[in-house]
DNA sequence: GTGCCGACTTAGCAAACACATG
DNA sequence: CATGTGTTTGCTAAGTCGGCAC
């Protein structure tokens, strides 16, 4: 459909004119994702396999032979051993209390004290395990390679329309013991094997319907074309249902990406007014009113979650916006000679940090000393506020606007204008691939992401800091050689010399530029330490500012995006130009 | 409104892999 | 060719948000 390709080529969104996709050949009506769907259901976890007999359990100080259901649930642990929260009471909690239903009615009576199990034969038989992994001849590797690429030919992909596509996770999660993150109740509790019995399928009626596994049934068989999964299943720990969907390569979720993006930049075309609207809201007598216009105001100007409700007890004490509580900022009238600062310090999705000293506007400061008054630490902030009411008022302001396409608005206009900022057109290509990443930074830091410091930071800097030393070093001997043949070649004055010094002169130019991309190697790990670039390189940022970026200034897209960001952003590579706004 | 469920996106970590280096 | 290191991929937990029943 040319008419809808060329719309698609100028950015404008062609969502607003129809709902289907132009990579589409067909049309759907609404809530209709496909009109066949077949595929070869999920990739069962290998069953279990019990101890060699050689390898002990032992409960007190003597030797134990374990039920085959308990020792599974036992090895578990044990695979655990080395890792810290073994040693977590929660963790220790939850697991022996999941393990001794596991048990024989006997190993129930004798094993009553976790302290007293000694799991580290078992422990080292599995590192043997691993080494031996690691020690296998190529030839054995190479069979392993094979039979997961069998695996992923037979189940690894299905038919949706007329598109063969791949699937995400076809492989479903093997049982073993949760972990969840931060400070999570339910850490240690036994996640159980999902057996056929579990599985809904959902596939088109006139597909070949997969079979269950000899002997087993599937739960149920549908034909949903309402939803986009494949398979799902209920898990045990929190009683939430898991699917197994398409990659993100699909059709299906490219469309849903490309989607996100262009509500994110019908966003741009009104955000002014909806930054007015809730300035204004400040100032309401409502005071419903005025928390939604302080709570939007953080949403909007430090990309917070929306933050739900959360049921207590069942998972990590984390918030978002909506979910604040008195004890996660404080109020500064004055500090570090600016004035109304907001100290934030609270856990974020995945129990991550978020701490941030912010000077706000006068009246939102106000607001929230009202908010805060006659409050304990543990109150809701925002206590006449939730995500429901606000992404109602939302939906008022714009359609199909939800706290979510704030994070997304702002990180992706944050790329843009700091790709405008810090390019410099002079660059050679490494160095614009710096400024790149420090826009992709820019929006980390804004959204949050952060990481780990990998373990061998350290290590790795001091490895990538000798080299350069090095390249110095191999500079001025460079350097050295250079004028020495010119002071030859101002006494022969013949060919053969003026030629070495070309040749001269082109290795030092090679060795300040291998030094420099060094230099700027060193800048960008340094900055990184502890930023995660790719949630929001892969979540955030309209892929088209990328692929424009790019063609705008000749740096190949595999320097941006990998193989697997160039088959997610396939959508937009094929479609932006280099004068894309977004 | 509130509570709950279902479907979907977003998230960091660890294992696996690929590639450079000695 | 082994080894170490950086990158990619897999894994699955943890969010968002809409819809439904009461």
């Amino acid at each position: 459909c040319a008419f809808l390709k060329k719309l698609k080529r100028n950015g404008d969104s062609a969502l607003n004119i129809c709902t289907w996709s132009v990579w589409e050949e067909e049309r759907y009506p609404e809530g209709i994702k496909w009109k066949f769907l077949e595929h070869k259901g999920p990739v069962f976890a290998p069953p279990y396999e019990p101890l060699p007999e050689n390898v002990k359990f032992y409960y007190d100080g003597k030797v134990m032979k374990l039920s085959t259901k308990a020792e599974e649930v036992a090895t578990f642990f044990a695979k655990m051993l080395d890792h810290e929260y073994t040693t977590k009471e929660i963790f220790r909690k939850n697991f022996f209390k999941d393990w001794r239903k596991e048990m024989t009615s006997e190993e129930k009576s004798t094993i009553t004290n976790l302290s007293k199990c000694d799991f580290t034969h078992m422990s080292q038989y599995f590192k043997a395990q691993t080494e031996a992994r690691k020690q296998m001849s190529k030839e054995e590797k190479q069979k392993i390679k094979e039979e997961n690429e069998r695996l992923l030919k037979e189940y690894g992909y299905c038919v949706m329309d007329n598109h063969k596509e791949r699937i995400a996770n076809f492989k479903i999660e093997p049982p073993g013991l949760f972990r969840g993150r931060g400070n999570h109740p339910k850490m240690g509790m036994l996640k159980r094997r999902i057996m056929p019995e579990d599985i809904i399928i959902n596939c088109s009626k006139d597909s070949k319907i997969p079979p269950p596994p000899p002997g087993h049934k599937w739960k149920e068989v549908r034909h949903d074309n309402k939803v986009t999964w494949l398979v799902s299943w209920t898990e045990n720990i929190q009683g939430s249902i898991k699917y197994i969907m398409l990659n993100p390569s699909s059709r299906i979720k490219g469309e849903k990406d490309w989607q996100k993006y262009e509500t994110a930049r019908r966003l741009k075309k009104c955000v002014d007014k909806i930054r007015n609207q809730y300035r204004e809201d400040w100032k309401s007598k409502e005071m419903k009113v005025r928390q939604r216009a302080v709570a939007l105001y953080f949403i909007d100007k430090l990309a917070l979650r929306a933050g739900n409700e959360k049921e207590e007890g069942e998972t990590a004490d984390t918030v978002g916006c909506c979910s604040l509580r008195v004890e996660h900022i404080k109020l500064h009238p004055e500090l570090d000679g600016q004035e109304y600062v907001v100290e934030f310090d609270f856990l974020g999705k995945d129990s991550i940090r978020y701490y941030n000293k912010v000077p706000v506007e006068k009246r939102v400061f106000k607001n929230l000393q009202l908010f805060m008054e006659n409050k304990q630490p543990e109150d809701d902030l925002f206590d006449r506020l939730n995500t429901s009411i606000l992404n109602k008022h939302l939906q008022d302001l714009m359609e199909g606007l939800t706290a979510k396409v704030f994070r997304t608005y702002n990180a992706s206009i944050t790329l843009q204008q700091q790709l405008k900022e810090l390019t410099n057109p002079d660059d050679n290509i490494p160095a614009k691939i710096l400024s790149y990443n420090r826009a992709n930074r820019a929006v980390a830091i804004l959204c949050n992401h952060q990481r780990a410091p990998p373990k061998t930071f350290e290590k790795s800097m001091m490895n990538l800091q000798s080299k350069i030393d090095a390249k110095k070093e191999q500079l001025a001997d460079a350097r050295r050689e250079l004028k020495s043949a010119k002071a030859d070649a101002k006494v022969r004055r013949d060919e053969k010399s003026k030629k070495t010094v070309e040749s001269k002169k082109k290795a030092v130019q090679r060795i300040e530029e291998q030094l420099m991309k060094l230099e700027v190697q060193a800048t960008d790990r340094e900055e990184n330490k502890q930023i995660a670039l790719g949630t929001s390189k892969l979540n955030y940022l309209d892929p088209r500012i990328s692929v424009a970026w790019c063609k705008k200034w000749g740096i190949p897209i595999e320097k941006i995006y990998n193989k697997t960001q160039r088959e997610k952003f396939a959508w937009a590579i094929d479609m932006a130009e280099e004068d894309y706004e977004f």
